[in-house]
DNA sequence: CGCTATTCATAACG
DNA sequence: CGTTATGAATAGCG
């Protein structure tokens, strides 16, 4: 009876060479850096969002409210500076109101939505959250939504099955496609002497700590 | 001769209520996840962007490869064909703007209402769920990572640096911040129906586990 | 994927 | 903010 496992290891973070190794790493630790997201958001009451695209492709995101709502915001404020003459301010005129358009569309359907779980509240599993005064909002979706009973514990878990199990169905597809309210960016032309040296990364920190 | 700690306690994922502490906690679960997603990068070669807005609006991001690269893969379809850009055009979309955002108001709401509504029956709690959603963009997400290990530390430790002393330097700034702009939009067959939540939490993981 | 042994991240404190 | 004692996240395997 010797040890059953070797237990934690500790590594080196450099890219990981094998394939399957990697992927059940990315898998584990997608997991975690979500989970830590949303605690994140639950216990400081920041916004955040997060987009992860696994190196296949696939697309996983997290936000707070709405990922959206953060990516506009980070939006706004890095392209202040870029519409002052020209057309852009119509451009980006044009695009606050398809933004604003957008929402507007959510928050009618999620009226409706609302208003739909309350008549039938008894098979569809609500969630709750608290939240003091904030935004207090709900979200929309149409497919199955699963009910996390415990608080974030379950909710990882929960999220995990689908990521793991959910074979497709094509007919998602047609229901919930492009997040919208941002428009592509232009060129990210570092012109900037970003002390951050390339390989790509980019950090941006605003002044102060919080 | 007692504990000088009592070390890590047990905490429920909850707003913290102290400002102070919540603080002291948002800055170190801050430099956590950034932590987590430059290693989630080098380790599997994925692409990330994270935003966060702390509480106070301050903003920070992290992103390989940068921000705006993913955040654009990510709203890629959201593209609005606008071109014109004469003055009634203008006024034109200003009055519908404003228009729209009446509306949203009042949307909003009466969703609120109707959700509070909702609330006061069941005990407050969180509110979570996951949606659905297409593969956005199955196309080739040639995952080009060149982790540049000596590169991966000094980032890190500036990173660090700038996260601890952010308030000191605004020079950081100008350096880092993304040159993100607004571009005019190609065209775009759209025809996405898309049910985006504007608010609350949302999760999109895309099918698969890679 | 589930199970452990360990490394890591951090809640309390000072 | 720097320490310290613990709770968490996970690398290595089955």
């Amino acid at each position: 009876m010797g040890k059953i496992s070797k237990g934690r290891q500790k590594i080196e973070i450099k890219r990981i060479q094998n394939v399957d190794y990697r992927q059940d790493t990315f898998s584990k630790r997608r997991k975690g850096i979500f989970k830590k997201a949303s605690e994140l958001c639950i216990l400081c009451g920041a916004e955040i969002a997060l987009i992860v695209l696994s190196p296949v492709g696939k697309v996983f995101s997290f936000g707070h409210s709405s990922v959206n709502s953060v990516i506009n915001r980070f939006v706004d404020r890095s392209s202040i500076a870029q519409n002052n003459n020209d057309g852009s301010a119509v451009r980006e005129l044009s695009r606050r109101l398809t933004e604003v358009n957008e929402e507007l569309e959510t928050e009618k359907k999620k009226g409706l939505m609302i208003l739909d779980d309350q008549l039938k509240k008894e098979k569809l599993h609500q969630f709750w959250w608290e939240e003091p005064i904030d935004k207090l909002d709900v979200n929309e979706l149409r497919q199955v939504m699963v009910a996390m009973e415990e608080l974030r514990k379950n909710v990882m878990k929960r999220a995990d099955q689908m990521m793991e199990t959910a074979s497709s169905s094509s007919s998602f597809l047609a229901i919930n496609s492009v997040p919208l309210g941002v428009i592509p960016a232009r060129q990210d032309e570092g012109g900037t002497t970003s002390i951050i040296p390339q390989a790509g990364f980019s950090w941006d920190f605003g002044f102060g700590k919080f």
